[in-house]
DNA sequence: CGACTGCTTAAGGACATGTTTAATTAAAGA
DNA sequence: TCTTTAATTAAACATGTCCTTAAGCAGTCG
């Protein structure tokens, strides 16, 4: 109830039509997530150990240099998906996962018209 | 069982890390949903009665050209997202909820540290 | 301080996206 | 067949995306 902003702007895009507000707010999140290195970042730094990741990690996980690394984070960043905290010489980033559930409940499929469901 | 090359080809991000050729996998699909007219249009489709819609429906619910939805609903096609059926003059677009339903797996996350979870 | 590591920013260019107008195909009807 | 409506395709152009190299900034350690 507090913070349905971040976790439920719009229903699943089966549910009601979706506005151009909604539209506008949704697209740049999964802009984020339509390309293949920042899939791959997101996956890697939800699954590590403690939920983060340091930079210097995902660099050595796969075959990009440093500043493309650097690139698709801010991207992610930017979006919301993830957040970066210093400590000391490292970054580490974690996702953030009322991001990617919003997400998720708006591309579920037509809630298969359970019981009460109006609009 | 039987299909589960299309509605689950790869664990929630948060689950386990996410393969290159799964992430190429993917990518394509959430770029196909990365843009404010598509995310309408897959909504005003999934929302409309039967399930379906005509073009001229979706031509006139908003602010955009003939060639522009149509170009739109062709990258929506090409990705899986959508299928068309022509009867009679008009083309009637309809949701692919299996897609939809493995992109929003996909971005679920992490899965509360549930019984059994071994990845 | 000075050199070093970790990471980000900047500038540049190759390639992809999304829009427009004009032309084209597909079906229906007089 | 000729027109009309529905929808797609083609060509052209403006923007955006993502990579690379080179430079910059933030910390650590000797």
């Amino acid at each position: 109830m507090s913070n349905q902003s971040v976790t439920d702007c719009c229903a699943p895009l089966a549910c009601e039509p979706l506005s151009d507000a909604g539209a506008e707010d949704l697209a740049p999140l999964f802009k984020a997530v339509a390309d293949p290195v920042r899939l791959r970042l997101l996956s890697l730094i939800a699954c590590h150990e403690g939920g983060e990741s340091c930079v210097c990690d995902l660099t050595d996980a796969f075959d990009v240099t440093g500043p493309a690394v650097s690139y698709h984070l801010r991207i992610l960043r930017e979006a919301g998906l993830i957040s970066s905290e210093r400590r000391g010489t490292w970054v580490y980033y974690r996702v953030n996962p009322q991001v990617m559930a919003r997400m998720s409940a708006v591309l579920v499929p037509a809630p298969a018209t359970a019981a009460g469901a109006v609009a």
